[in-house]
DNA sequence: CACTTGACAACAA
DNA sequence: CTTGTTGCCAAGT
């Protein structure tokens, strides 16, 4: 499918990581051309008016869920993650993230 | 056009 | 662990 603008590019590349596993913002970033993994997070931030994406499956490059502050309950991502089949230590790190780890357009 | 902001990344101290 | 700097780049002001 056709790849929109702006937000809606990072909206669709999150959409296409599938349930079970993760992504980093700069892997995001990289598919998308950019090397601003900011953008990533930053559009992410709009993304809570459209609940078709994903949020929780984009972590930082630790696997950590440095988002969870920006969901209504921190503890919402890591359950949704959890939900998934993917563990998550103290609540905020992916368990064996590297293996986990989406990695786009092989 | 100039400046600031970000759910990042990588490094330095 | 913390704080700071630099690079990155679209959107907001």
């Amino acid at each position: 499918m056709a790849i929109k603008l702006s937000f809606e590019e990072v909206y669709e590349v999150v959409k296409l990581i599938p349930p079970g596993r993760v992504a980093t913002y700069g892997d995001i970033a990289a598919y998308l051309g950019t090397r601003s993994s900011r953008y990533v997070g930053w559009a992410l931030n709009h993304s809570h008016l459209d609940i078709s994406v994903p949020a929780h499956r984009v972590v930082n490059r630790l696997g950590i869920l440095s988002g969870r502050h920006h969901f209504e309950d921190p503890n919402e991502m890591a359950a949704r993650l959890e939900a998934e089949g993917i563990e998550v230590l103290n609540g905020e790190k992916v368990k064996e993230f590297e293996r986990l780890r989406w990695q786009f357009h092989s």
